[in-house]
DNA sequence: TTCAAATTGTTGCCAAGGCTAAACATTGTT
DNA sequence: AACAATGTTTAGCCTTGGCAACAATTTGAA
């Protein structure tokens, strides 16, 4: 195939290092391994914060899942140390929890009011910002925190 | 503990409206269900484009998986009609699968050319383009076009 | 107090996407 | 032609996060 005095094949250079992304790719699948952990935190932290409470059957209206999923994932949530709760009785975060969900929702705040910043419309803000949030790295988000200001100062 | 005269949860207007909620984590876990297809067929049109064939084993070196894994994603995509293959022969998209790699590779390079347009460092700005991209409403993807437009004047 | 409604928990099912190990096919070299 | 190396597929296992159906508990109203 490449004892061809006339290559075939267009050199390769179009393509980045398999390696390099092979990073990015195993980047982004441990954000994926984090979604779930993040966005519950942090929907407990504000149900808490405006209810005084968070209860399963609030978490399943808001992230439009069945009671039985929530319920397994905070199995879950509390085996990692995030999440302690009783039987029958509201859900609460561990002092872990509360960082985690502290941290998100200051991440989310941003990437909202960057979206904003740009001009996007809110409600689309919203719905992007829900997705867009667990892939931005720090620097990003301080490039977003810059804008912010800059926009504001205009 | 609510037998209180003074009420002490607070009123929960700092809550967005459930129903509303809801439809912007449904739309988050859509996103996700077709992000493997997306990067699939986006890195088989770049290795067919760059070296003139996808192979399995390129494709597991390039996402960091297993091979096993690969063959394991290719059927799916091939039973939804975006991915045709003979066993023992490399990859070949379907015109559907061609499509969604042409859409999938424009909105790629928009992220990324805004994320650069914003001053983000190129290798961070592929690492979150490759997680941000499924998430960008075409709205969103408007004002980054635009973004990038007014930058490039300056 | 008793009982029905609401809430929470459990069980068993499914698909996706990870993995390893082993079987199978192709290809190039000798 | 035979064989070794390379590449592909299959099989079996795991975890996550969906679901429905049923069991259990708490709570509010009669």
């Amino acid at each position: 195939m490449s004892d061809k005095t006339v290559p075939d094949k267009p050199p390769a250079d179009t393509l980045v290092d398999p390696g390099q992304q092979a990073r990015w790719f195993n980047r982004v699948r441990e954000a994926h391994q984090a979604e779930t952990a993040e966005d519950y935190v942090e929907l407990i932290a504000d149900l808490i914060e405006a209810q005084g409470e968070a209860r399963v059957v609030d978490l399943a209206n808001r992230f439009g899942v069945s009671h039985a999923t929530v319920n397994k994932v905070i199995v879950r949530l509390n085996r990692e140390g995030l999440v302690s709760n009783q039987p029958y009785r509201s859900l609460f975060l561990t002092e872990s929890g509360k960082g985690l969900a502290r941290r998100c929702k200051e991440r989310h705040r941003v990437v909202l009011d960057f979206l904003l910043a740009l001009g996007i419309a809110p409600a689309t803000a919203e719905a992007d910002a829900e997705g867009v949030e667990h892939h931005v790295s720090e620097e990003t988000l301080a490039a977003f925190r810059h804008f912010i200001v800059k926009q504001n100062q205009k």
